[in-house]
DNA sequence: AATAAAGGTTCCAGCAACTGGAAGTTCAAG
DNA sequence: CTTGAACTTCCAGTTGCTGGAACCTTTATT
């Protein structure tokens, strides 16, 4: 399967799929031509990883996991640990996004916002 | 005011200052040694950079921002819709990082977490 | 059979917003 | 006078791709 099919099975763009393979993500194997040649289990892995980033993985959280993905006497702790972990980071993110929208919004809301140059917002930003 | 000074009033690093410098927002005299001097004005649209940057508004919405801030016959509602804009944008993270977390977090509790190799997570992933 | 279009290949540059490090001034203290 | 801190510039690296150039192979059309 050229890359290109590749890319329509797994979602991911081929520029991507090159990428993840320069940085060891995924190998497929090469045909005569040097055209990449990708497997069942290769779209598998593909679409693993696409999922996998889609939830906010990162790439090195994607190896890890992929490579348990891989391993069929894995220990499922470890793998949680990794989710918890990753969990753990996007509560830590959501958290920061909403004291900025708080603060943000109580200077918008205190903003007229008409054509006069008096603003709250700039004023809050000032300090 | 060297630069060290001026990153102790401001809060951010010299690097980062020097960097601002470099994509020409902020634009401090130099001395006859070469050194930037930073006057109080610098320092307070460091501040406000700092500021503004930590309410997650992007280097470019920060360029208008400081504009309008040294614009004396700015309209308030300028200011206002970007303000606006960036809430728009952080409430879109913040649902995107929800969406994520909810999917999360129900692979987590369905996996056991284990010794065993058995792994709703991976399964999860895989699709 | 010739050719054009589509899809493959590599490599290099750039995005955001810094950050680290090297190599070379200049300044302040002892 | 020397040591060390703080300053200068420039280049590389971070994360995760993405765009483009230059070239090669396959496929479709004439």
């Amino acid at each position: 399967m050229n890359i290109g099919d590749a890319a329509e099975a797994s979602g991911l763009p081929p520029k991507t799929i090159r990428y993840y393979e320069e940085i060891g993500l995924l190998q497929p194997d090469r045909r005569g031509n040097n055209y990449r040649d990708y497997s069942g289990s290769h779209i598998h892995s593909l679409r693993f990883l696409a999922r996998a980033r889609s939830l906010g993985f990162s790439i090195e959280d994607c190896r890890q996991l992929l490579s348990l993905y891989g391993d069929r006497c894995r220990a499922s702790a470890d793998v949680k640990a990794i989710a918890r972990g990753h969990i753990e980071e996007i509560d830590r993110k959501i958290g920061e996004l909403e004291q900025m929208r708080a603060t943000l919004s109580a200077l918008v809301d205190a903003c007229h916002g008409d054509a006069r140059p008096d603003c709250p917002i700039l004023e809050g930003l000032a300090g």
